[in-house]
DNA sequence: CTGTTAGCGCCTTCAC
DNA sequence: GTGAAGGCGCTAACAG
């Protein structure tokens, strides 16, 4: 920056200040200043900046599972909040590893980031704690923390359980299931809920059932998909909702392209996630759909708002509606 | 730092030995001042940290579109190397957005991060000379580098045609058809000649038109398919070569759902990425994969290699092979 | 509006 | 092993 400043025929105060406050300087001044910057290929030394200001103009984004078209969603909506706000986001995928996600907060943390962001799978209560103790603003995105610990935004799981299990009702189906694995996981235990809600308010004439698919992946669906296909006509459900969409996918090939079993004649099917592919699987999916997107930019607002308000901050929850897409596998 | 040596009886050197140089310190001490460090909740400051030692242990990935698997693939390899190494990977999404895309390299620069990983979608030489120009390492992925100026990996395109197009030959198809739009995007044209040379290979009994999707969206799929179930049966491909998953997604899905055409029967398709959604489409499709994970692995493994060469470095080219993936929608 | 100066928090010689 | 001192590159007062 000295040699800038030589170069410019000005001293280095003023160079700090064509960077930092242009209004501080007069606009010839700064021109010649910015032609130095641009002819000797200056660029400032960002570690320098935030040690000297304090501050630091990055938020840091800890995203579960990159995989996951919600959570890269959620990215997209960040960032054009962070960018309206002049703000960098920095993403950081960790696979589902808990282990790599609490080296991640760390980084960020030790990059002192103005705030984070973080969309776990798991609870995170532990690594929350350690960026509060440190002073660090951090919400929580897709997971309910621990009461006043911290901002997040939420999707009403319970609603989206209660939609996908609506719509096969009022759609004329009676005998319905609920596909489930992962019961440690936070929403599939929101969406069972809304799912048992829909079905007691339609009274007596449904039933619901609830299947383990022990896992979430396409596999697993294949395996529930044969399973339901081995059974006695009558014991078959003849609507599904299904937690996770690829295992929905799964189902319905096995069911409907191996075991000639029709989607949606015979048996209805809703996802829970409207993940990406769920359009263009064999049979277009039907699902609820979370709004990632509109949960990073609220997730951002939050961030901002706790920046900024400093000491008198008080957490918030955001809880964004889902909306049902109907597709092909449970229709009108 | 000053207050966990004093809450553990040492000088302030020897914290920083104890956090960079543990040797250096002895057993008891380093215990004590750990301890220390964990009740005071202590938390390096990364800034000052690399202001003053001059290095910084993350690398920063810029990628065009986080949206496709294949980045994302490319992102788990180069991540998984990172770790390997020691090192943090830092991820930029720039939703194809050059703007954006120099923004963050910019970030990263300012950052003066170890080293850098671009994955563009676009001719970035601007970007990239300018990264150098300040003395940073850069790799390029996906994407031929103007000769000599940095490292980078790359898939072997052409054979990607190529592949494909020979898989449709040898199961008997004699009218091919190379669908493609965006002959800007490097990929695009390099296919086209490994297509163009698996039928020239074939001789005259093959022949084969291009069709222009004009872009590479499932809904131009839906244009290009509406469009081939208009011909008459005689002036019908019988093999495709898909230049984008998505795009041949929607040709199918208007080919063989609305229309009836049967893929494979009449029509055999094939796409040129092997994207996630490609194994669960209405009829699964054959593709080439590209194999994203090695090629983030190498990237990374080339960027070390340039940072620990120092100026002895030469650029390098790496070259992978890419691989048939057969399924439904062109078997064996 | 410009130039000068005192740190920001840490790392790294260097004597002890 | 340990502790004291200088400096990394920049920002934010402050005095001209």
């Amino acid at each position: 920056m000295q040699d800038v400043a030589k170069a410019a025929g000005v001293s280095l105060g003023t160079v700090s200040n064509v960077l930092n406050h242009p209004a501080k300087v007069s606009p010839v001044t700064a021109q010649r200043v910015r032609e130095a910057i641009a002819r000797l290929g200056f660029v400032r030394n960002d570690a320098a900046r935030s040690l000297a200001s304090g501050s630091n103009d990055s938020v840091g984004m800890v995203l579960a599972d990159i995989e996951n078209s919600l959570f890269i969603d959620m990215a997209h909506g960040a960032q054009e909040a962070a960018r309206a706000a002049g703000l960098n986001l920095l993403l950081a995928n960790t696979t589902c590893d808990m282990g790599l996600q609490d080296d991640y907060l760390d980084v960020f943390d030790q990059a002192r980031v103005t705030g984070m962001l973080l969309a776990p799978m798991e609870d995170s209560s532990a690594g929350i704690a350690r960026m509060r103790s440190h002073g660090r603003q951090i919400v929580l995105l897709n997971f309910s923390p621990k009461p006043g610990t911290c901002c997040s935004v939420l999707v009403n799981n319970e609603h989206v359980g209660y939609l996908a299990a609506r719509h096969l009702i009022d759609t004329g189906r009676t005998r319905l299931a609920y596909v489930v694995a992962h019961d440690d996981y936070q929403p599939v235990r929101e969406r069972r809920r809304g799912v048992r809600a829909a079905v007691e308010e339609a009274g007596a004439r449904v039933t619901l059932e609830e299947i383990d698919s022990v896992g979430l992946t396409t596999a697993h669906g294949h395996l529930v998909g044969r399973d339901l296909a081995g059974r006695k006509p009558g014991d078959l459900p003849d609507g599904l909702v299904v937690v996770a969409d690829e295992l929905a996918n799964g189902i319905i090939h096995e069911l409907h392209t191996v075991a000639g079993i029709g989607v949606p004649d015979q048996v209805a099917v809703v996802g829970c996630e409207n993940n990406r592919t769920a359009g263009s699987a064999a049979v277009p999916l039907t699902a609820v759909d979370l709004p990632g997107r509109a949960m990073g930019r609220e997730a951002m607002r939050l961030l901002m708002d706790e920046v900024a308000s400093g000491e008198r901050h008080r957490h918030a929850t955001v809880v964004l509606e889902p909306e049902l897409i109907i597709r092909s596998s449970a229709p009108r």
